[in-house]
DNA sequence: CGCACTTTTGAACGCTATCAATGCGTGTGG
DNA sequence: CCACACGCATTGATAGCGTTCAAAAGTGCG
């Protein structure tokens, strides 16, 4: 099976909406984000990937790639060409799998997304998204102690549901509870001092409105 | 390819959370809730499906089921091991890419689903809602005229990210502006006189924080 | 009929959006 | 080199939407 191996600047586009569905995307190094034009005519954050995430799922039911995929900074992927994956994945069942495996927990992920914005307030949702991002680059043994965020206060917000003034807020307010702190390079590097101070942040804030009764009459 | 062929009431389990993960389940007649227990103890709707949807894509990628199903109303569903599936898979690539598109589909509903909760205030959020709930039941040849929620105010505010007191005051308010009406059988019953005009008002409200500058910097 | 659950509606409060002004960092041209 | 402009970020004041607390009415079932 070929993967075409392609390097990318901060800018460079993998896919762009509404071209035909053909590859898929897997990527090796740096950071790429999915942005979608929403009906009334703006710009949508739609998804964000890091090292060993999939990007190109959103063309497979329909055949057109619905977003495009933006690198954020310097990076690697591997392009394969669906067809070929799947003629691969008939033969190689770990592959198959594996695929599955990589979509499944991207749904999960994109699930726990959609249950943050109904349960936690802007802060924590904040705090959340930052623990997250945090995690996804430990898990990749990358460091996750100083980290750079390549997005605006618009973008963050435009993902979280919130305003780039709530946003700004929140940081302030998670920097005053020593829950974050800046670096000095800029408004964009910061520090999680306490990663399990900031989890237990996300913990105490998560409300669920309407609670379903443990005891279902269904 | 052995499908197993179970009819169901409602209150019945397809699948458990925390149990291994070994079958998946398409959903042939009826309609299923996936109900998700929180780190905080409280009860979340994970998810809804209907006729056509596959259940059980959340324990893909741990090997572990992650929510209970339960079926909301008389249903039948095929449900057929994985690994036979995937077996079986390898010699019909048909099915595999069927699969895929699935998979596919239910990725891009969920992603759908956090942006009308990032986008849409509680009344339009509602709209959104029982709008696509119509839609998938027409896509489906069942009839959208007169539809039925087997939900209750809660498991709607649940999933909508609000309050049930605030679902039940949009249900008024839609109802004020004759988008939608009750049905003489109940609160759990109604209409949608004009889905068109529903679609225009979601539309109408839909605000955009933190609109993304189309003049991208990166 | 009476009880438990669900739904509706009201009033007050709090969080977030909105509008507006200021500060910061970078690149450009005088 | 500095002035300036431009985009991005921060902070403040005010208003509005949704939550919270509370009470009452509707629904279903033993």
């Amino acid at each position: 099976m070929s993967f075409e191996r392609r390097r990318l600047h901060a800018g460079d586009r993998i896919q762009m909406a509404g071209e035909p569905f053909r590859r898929l995307h897997l990527i090796r190094v740096g950071a790429v984000k999915s942005i979608l034009l929403s009906s009334a005519g703006n710009l949508q954050m739609a998804g964000l990937h890091i090292q060993g995430d999939w990007v190109g799922f959103d063309g497979l039911s329909t055949g057109v790639c619905a977003c495009d995929a933006i690198a954020m900074d310097t990076s690697e992927v591997w392009a394969v060409h669906y067809l070929v994956l799947q003629k691969t994945a008939e033969r190689v069942p770990e592959l198959s799998m594996a695929l599955h495996a990589a979509m499944g927990r991207q749904m999960t992920r994109e699930r726990d997304w959609r249950l943050a914005l109904a349960t936690l307030p802007a802060d924590a949702r904040l705090a959340d998204f930052l623990r997250h991002w945090a995690q996804a680059l430990e898990v990749r043994d990358l460091r996750s102690d100083h980290i750079t965020l390549r997005l605006t206060r618009a973008e963050i917000g435009n993902y979280l549901g919130m305003t780039l003034e709530t946003v700004s807020r929140s940081f302030s307010r998670l920097v005053a509870l020593a829950l974050i702190s800046f670096d000095d390079k800029g408004r964009r590097h910061f520090a999680i001092p306490d990663v399990a101070a900031l989890s237990a942040f996300v913990e105490s804030k998560s409300v669920t409105p309407s609670p379903i009764p443990v005891r279902q009459r269904c």
